[in-house]
DNA sequence: GGATACATGTAAGATGTTACATGATTGT
DNA sequence: ACAATCATGTAACATCTTACATGTATCC
């Protein structure tokens, strides 16, 4: 299974809610206050060229004068992204891709039930869980030659990872609520 | 004044507390859970490459085979690491690199006083506070055509900001608190 | 007709990843 | 002697940033 970068899964999921050109996607990335993604030319144009050499999204020719290519999905594109969101979430991407495990969780929605999404938490909820676990014994653990700043800092990162539990269990019970209904 | 990577400020910081070797730089990577930087040494060794040609820290020469080289700042690698410490937080730093911030932080308790480190935290404060109140607002103006973990994700990156926000003003509180005694 | 927004793209350069290569030191 | 670990490095590749280039459509 061929590993995309957080950028072609962000496009891949915008264009499969709809069809859109390049400067479509560019806009919601300088508009959109979150999901930090770069709006640059340079970032967006390289990587739908890539998808669509990978055959995951296909686009009409500029035919003639530079026109708008509006892309979309191909049935091997829908695929690929199913499979990227039915992944698991990972102690790696919980330690050091946050911003892409929220990125999956955001665009499950569109695509599969309620009850994946719980699944979705549940796992990343054991996940973060796991690694405060190794943050406090590698706290208690080391001699804290640290500055008073290393040390707030520090707890700054474990606050993080608290506040994602605490919102993994709160969705959790959002959509399980909203599941009953 | 020039800028550098974070990797780099990194790498900085840790050879200001004292000299050390790639391997050694390496390893506190991949020992310490927190501070993700890769220990990759295709990413360490050019980038102490880079240092030392900025001038910024100086090395031993791996003389004969392949032994320990220990790299130390400069004079000039010095003043550029204050300069850095001093750079208040900025909108942009704290919306797409709160990680590079939290890493000025915790290196600015090695060098400057807490009273510069309250100063930082009340600029990150106000600059935090500001960010969201922009999330707000978009949240009410966006015709939220947004699936349900579409917006619980959202959810999620506001409650980082928030809970960045408390952390700042407790930090605050308890560097206030030691500089009084 | 000129300014502005729309729209797509390229080129050069910086940085980082992965995988590999090389040799020294230490423990058994 | 052999393995494991210490230690430094390179090469190929992918991705992203910044800056630039080009042309269209629309508004005044």
């Amino acid at each position: 299974m061929p590993r995309h970068s957080a950028l072609e899964y962000a496009l891949l999921g915008l264009l499969q809610q709809e069809p859109r050109s390049g400067y479509d996607l560019r806009r919601i990335f300088s508009a959109t206050p979150f999901a930090h993604f770069s709006d640059s030319p340079g970032a967006i144009y390289p990587a739908l060229r890539r998808l669509a050499a990978r055959g995951l999204i296909a686009g009409g020719v500029a035919s003639g004068g530079r026109r708008r290519r509006t892309f979309r999905p191909t049935t091997a594109g829908g695929r690929a992204w199913l499979a990227w969101l039915q992944l698991p979430p990972t102690r790696a991407e919980v330690v050091w891709e946050p911003d892409s495990l929220m990125l999956r969780f955001a665009f499950m929605g569109d695509a599969l039930p309620a009850s994946a999404a719980v699944r979705f938490l549940a796992v990343y909820q054991k996940e973060t869980e796991a690694h405060v676990a190794a943050l406090r014994r590698f706290q208690r653990d080391t001699q804290a030659n640290v500055s008073r700043t290393g040390r707030l800092a520090f707890q700054a990162g474990v606050a993080m990872f608290l506040t994602r539990i605490a919102w993994a269990r709160r969705a959790r019970k959002a959509l399980a609520r909203k599941g009953e209904a």
